[in-house]
DNA sequence: AATTATTGTGCGCTATAACGCACAATGATA
DNA sequence: TATCATTGTGCGTTATAGCGCACAATAATT
């Protein structure tokens, strides 16, 4: 049920901030008493009181009607397993997986010299970053190729065709990060 | 405001499916006179109305809360200098500096052994992602100390303090990224 | 023009979200 | 022990979400 997600949700937040109800309140505008309605289950709130909550805790709405994923407030969470999963042209893997409340993802890719990989645009608004580990790598945006060494990085709209190529002597190794679109900013 | 956006996107949805007001309530359960207010932002909708809503259109309840539109500006922004700026136990230089948009930026960290830097809690919510590039890196999270080699990660809350220290004998390469909590207004 | 659907909106009613306040339970201090 | 502070919950009231039904406006039939 959903309630039961908010109310584990806006409790474990609440916890973790270690906020008694009182102060909850006086941050987010709520009664107290709706927030332990709320907590409790014992009433479906308003969109517009949820969205006081959020804004209250500021957290994005999304992460109050999600069932609480990896975000746990106060927990660290380590990845070792190196995961590699093979492509025809490069190979990646997770450095860290989407994350609802981030709205964004990590990967490391291993391209081989004399290889391109393109690749289509992504959802409108997402944004791509792209760290140079070691070797060279050049990166197709905005029709143009734009070479980047170790060490270099580069930001760009990854809403449109793009595209990796190695047209050095060794293999290149590069991170990238997708920044996805966060849910409401409203004004 | 919210309710702006439930009222528009609904709307949209309706009407992209040739659906009157009767074949909406029949679909979701929600009476048609409650379906109209809400598109004429008369109402503000019950969480587990919205529910009802999504789920009798076959959507996810956040494409109903989110911004129809998201705009993409289209410029790349690369950065090659090296800029290295020194502290008196890490090195470390700015990969990606802090954006807006994103609420996030990105530093390269180069830390020699037998070092260690203690960080002092961050703002509440903060979140920080370790990607060691090379060497092995111990952090200090949750009162204990984790070891990473290279192309391991770790995500912790950095709303608390922490730490990183070198215990290797050659010197420790890492990135990471500091999450700000996304910040929302409303009015 | 008159009739018949089909659209969306207005009205009264009920259920309940949301409020402020008071209380009880727990712990802390003297 | 008594006193004080802080926790969360229960109660009575008000505001409003949500319902069914009826009506008005539009268009499509006869």
């Amino acid at each position: 049920m959903l309630n039961t997600i908010i109310a584990k949700n806006l409790k474990q937040f609440r916890r973790s901030r270690q906020w008694s109800l009182a102060k909850a309140a006086a941050m987010t505008k709520v009664s107290k008493a709706m927030l332990g309605q709320i907590e409790r289950q014992e009433s479906s709130p308003t969109i517009a009181t949820l969205w006081k909550i959020a804004k209250g805790f500021h957290l994005p709405l999304s992460v109050l009607i999600e069932p609480c994923a990896l975000r746990s407030d106060s927990l660290a969470t380590a990845s070792h397993e190196q995961t590699i999963c093979l492509d025809s042209d490069l190979q990646f893997r997770v450095l860290f997986s989407f994350d609802p409340l981030l709205c964004c993802e990590m990967f490391s890719h291993q391209l081989q010299p004399d290889r391109t990989h393109l690749s289509k645009a992504h959802e409108l608004g997402v944004i791509e970053d792209i760290i140079v580990i070691s070797g060279e790598l050049e990166i197709l945006v905005d029709e143009s190729w734009q070479l980047l060494s170790a060490g270099d990085t580069l930001r760009f709209s990854a809403d449109k065709n793009h595209g990796y190529r190695n047209i050095g002597k060794k293999e290149v190794i590069f991170h990238n990060i997708i920044h996805y679109p966060k849910i409401v900013t409203c004004h």
